[in-house]
DNA sequence: CGCACCACAATTTTT
DNA sequence: TTGTGGTGCG
């Protein structure tokens, strides 16, 4: 009880309640559309929150609608305050409603920059901040919406010389620090098949995340006589020296020197502590134990942290993340209030019921159970096919039926788990004329045109950059040799100067001598561009970079394929550099070299483009789309080899396969191949153990054959299927079973030459395509023992199929 | 110094 | 099977 009200308290016991009362309702009509758990945890405002949000139950709503409350109203919804001066008029006014019961019902409402919302991707960031604006408009601009990196960028450039580093400090991404360690290694003469750059950086990783420093973790491991940590040790004490010789930090230095300087500077510290009032973290079931770190340090003034996250989500636990971080939240913050989001607006009955069985044989969760209003839906549709090549073409036959019917292309999406099985589904909707889009694979900022060109900027930018300064010193060709540059960078270390300066004064060494001449001109011109840089916009330097440097000149002279597509990927990055200038309103070379480190973004998909999407379950997450494709479901595939055996591992798996479940809205099918061709080798393996534990009421099974279906383009008359008639479906092992039938189907190779001749159509045939209608074959060529076909459909426009593929699915009219 | 050829390995991925 | 990285030759 606070002072401020005793005095009406004593007066009417009754008004304290009755005026919170009344206020909640003013509050609770302003999220009406929320169901009631989503509403609690948008009106508990005040100390720590955990909120479980199950898929597609609203979370990102509710984290919206609870900023706009903060905004709105602030602690008014979770606080048993009253204002001062609170009457018995004002309970009337917010009974009655409207405007000016909205503005009675506020109690301190929350200034935009103290709220902090943090997420993990770019995109999640962007879509918060979007979603923000639109809700709230303009003021949503000052709300900090950003991942943990960009907001430690933040924090740092404004104390970054409190720990040594220079306030423009430069980001090095994961490939700058892989070529970092791999210089190393060649000076300090370390083998790099038992070092593999790979597996020392996650070491070091993991040891800034136990927030070991490299002395205490070399100290450590020759105090244990570790031959191998000692020398990981070695090459980690190595890597910081350098890294701080280039004013560099990579991904995990900018959390971990974040932390440390919260932790170390007490003003820094409670500057922020008193900023921040209110802290909202996003799948805090992926946050690491630095992450973790720096939202407790954060959140230390005013103790409101809110977390949300879905521990049956948490799928990177490869990459640092510590499920624990969420399984013992309520550990950490005693006081904490636990709200669970259990109802799912995404999906039908039979999908969730699907996805919450198979995730109910893990042990090591929180137990949430997903429900939902919508009807049951279809059944799931299990599918076996004997190979690879003929699991892909039932996908896309069954997405070419769907389209037939209506849907769009983009509703599907097809989700594997390794990166290397989408080359058989990519060739089979290559054949069958299915737009899609593959997500994932290398992007943009991966490409080696662009971190040339970015090296060259930051090379401008920073000339103690040796990293980049050796990736651009001979790209495009200058006659400066590997060589060369080796003596180059050992005199650099000998004198400590910048390798840059050596460069410069190239002719006053005798051992540069034959190169001297080159590597002057190297440094004039970057010393050129830099005297640009300074009066000019970073995209005038861009230009003036690509001429100078002749980069675009030497890829035009090449002209293939390839190289155009280079030039144009440089002219996607001046876009980018553009696309920053006028956003943040900054042009700065600095300022958009720390923001591009962050942004490997930039390939976001646009969504406009009618297509299936292709990417790995990983990639999935948070997504949605009406029919999903899980394919390749075989033990050894998925659940992946490594996981079988580790339990950990396998219940990480089987988070994974219940994400994949639950990004289907309508419709989702779950197939997999006897045999797989994989790297180059067959194997044949049982079915996912997944799919066991998937009630079979659910599940409408079926077997991809030839022979079976072709004209319906998807096997839709075989309901049953082999193994629905078997009634074993929980296992096909060809090994261990022996049917003739299915010993029959597993030896057959299925290839196309088993049926060498080709389906009876020819040129100016008139033909009734599943998906795209009504059509005339205008081309014909032999390819192989298939054929392309060329057919101009009513309506859809010229197509180029191949034939076998395309007869599955077409009649001639 | 550039190019061609061969060996080798290959979950999952964001920042 | 595919992509990458290292070596050897012209």
């Amino acid at each position: 009880m606070r002072a401020g009200y005793v005095k009406i308290g004593v007066m009417d016991k009754n008004f304290e309640k009755r005026y919170i009362e009344a206020r909640n309702h003013v509050i609770e009509k302003d999220f009406a559309r929320l169901n009631d758990m989503q509403r609690k945890a948008v009106m508990a405002t005040e100390g720590p929150l955990l909120i479980l949000a199950g898929a597609g139950s609203g979370k990102t709503t509710v984290l919206i609608n609870r900023i706009a409350n903060l905004m709105r109203f602030g602690r008014a919804s979770d606080t048993d305050e009253l204002p001062d001066g609170a009457s018995e008029e004002d309970i009337s006014v917010m009974a009655s409603g409207g405007e000016r019961a909205r503005a009675l019902a506020a109690f301190e409402p929350v200034e935009p920059w103290r709220i902090l919302a943090i997420t993990f991707t770019n995109k999640a960031a962007d879509e918060l901040k979007n979603r923000l604006s639109a809700m709230l408009g303009e003021a949503a601009s000052d709300i900090w919406a950003s991942t943990f990196h960009s907001c430690c960028v933040r924090i740092l450039r404004r104390d970054a010389v409190k720990i040594g580093f220079p306030e423009n400090f430069t980001i090095y991404d994961t490939s700058d620090s892989q070529s970092l360690v791999k210089s190393i290694l060649r000076d300090l003469n370390i083998d790099d098949k038992t070092f593999a750059p790979r597996a020392v950086l996650s070491e070091i990783s993991r040891a800034k995340d136990a927030q070991t420093d490299s002395a205490a973790y070399l100290a450590r491991a020759k105090a244990m006589n570790d031959l191998w940590h000692t020398k990981v040790g070695e090459i980690y004490c190595e890597y910081m020296r350098r890294m701080f010789a280039a004013g560099a930090m990579d991904f995990d230095d900018l959390i971990a020197f974040t932390v440390k300087l919260l932790q170390q500077d007490a003003d820094v510290r409670e500057y922020w502590q008193r900023r921040f009032r209110y802290i909202m973290i996003d799948e805090y079931q992926d946050t690491n134990n630095l992450q973790y770190l720096l939202s407790s340090l954060l959140a230390g003034g005013w103790g409101n942290i809110c977390v949300v996250g879905d521990d049956d989500q948490s799928i990177y636990k490869f990459r640092g993340a510590t499920i624990e971080n969420i399984l013992s939240f309520e550990d950490e913050y005693k006081n904490c209030r636990t709200i669970r989001l259990e109802q799912n607006y995404r999906s039908t009955g039979h999908i969730l019921d699907a996805a919450n069985a198979v995730i109910s044989n893990n042990v090591d969760r929180k137990g949430k159970t997903l429900w939902t209003n919508k009807d049951a839906g279809e059944l799931l549709t299990v599918c076996c096919a004997d190979n690879q090549d003929e699991e892909a073409q039932y996908v896309a036959g069954q997405i070419l039926a769907s389209y037939g019917k209506g849907a769009a292309w983009k509703d599907h999406a097809v989700l594997y788990r390794m990166n290397a099985q989408s080359n058989s589904m990519e060739r089979a909707f290559k054949r069958n004329g299915v737009p899609y889009r593959i997500v994932g694979g290398t992007r943009f900022f991966d490409r080696a045109e662009v971190k040339d060109m970015l090296a060259y900027l930051c090379l401008i930018a920073s000339p103690s950059d040796n990293l980049r300064l050796v990736r651009v010193i001979n790209n495009p060709p200058r006659g400066i040799g590997d060589k060369t540059v080796e003596t180059a960078a050992e005199i650099a270390r000998e004198s400590s100067k910048p390798l840059f300066e050596v460069l410069s004064h190239a002719d006053g060494y005798p051992e540069l001598q034959r190169s001297a001449t080159r590597l002057r001109m190297f440094a004039a011109m970057i010393d050129e561009l830099r005297a640009f840089a300074a009066d000019n916009t970073p995209d005038a330097l861009f230009d003036q970079l690509l001429e100078k440097t002749g980069y675009v000149m030497a890829l035009e002279s090449k002209n293939t394929v390839e190289d155009t597509a280079r030039a144009e990927n440089i002219k996607e990055l001046r876009s980018s550099i553009v696309g920053y200038m006028q956003e943040s309103g900054d042009n700065t070379l600095e300022g958009f070299l720390a923001d591009v480190a962050l942004y490997t973004d930039l390939d976001n998909y646009d969504t406009s483009a009618d297509g299936v999407t292709l990417m790995t379950m990983h990639a999935a997450k948070g997504l949605e789309f009406p029919v999903v494709f899980v394919v390749g479901a075989e033990e050894g595939i998925f659940p992946g080899m490594k996981a079988i055996g580790e339990p950990d591992e396998m219940e990480e798996e089987r988070r994974l396969c219940y994400v994949a479940l639950t990004r289907a809205k309508q419709k989702l099918y779950i197939t997999c191949a006897r045999q797989r061709m994989l790297f180059g080798h067959t194997t044949s393996n049982k079915m996912s153990r997944f799919v066991d534990e998937i009630p079979e009421e659910y599940v409408d099974m079926k077997s991809a054959s030839r022979g079976f279906g072709e004209r319906t383009g998807g096997f839709t008359g075989q309901t049953g299927g082999f193994y629905g008639q078997t009634g074993g479906r929980n296992t096909y092992n060809s090994a261990a079973r022996r049917e003739p039938e299915r010993r029959q189907r597993a030896i057959q190779p299925p290839t196309p030459a088993a049926k060498p001749s080709l389906p009876d159509f020819s040129l100016g045939d008139a033909v009734e395509h599943t998906a795209f209608g009504h059509g005339i074959i205008t081309g014909m060529r032999p390819m192989g023992n298939d054929s392309l076909v060329e057919i101009e459909f009513e309506g859809v426009g010229a197509k180029k199929l191949m034939l076998r593929a395309a007869a599955q699915h077409m009649t001639k009219a």
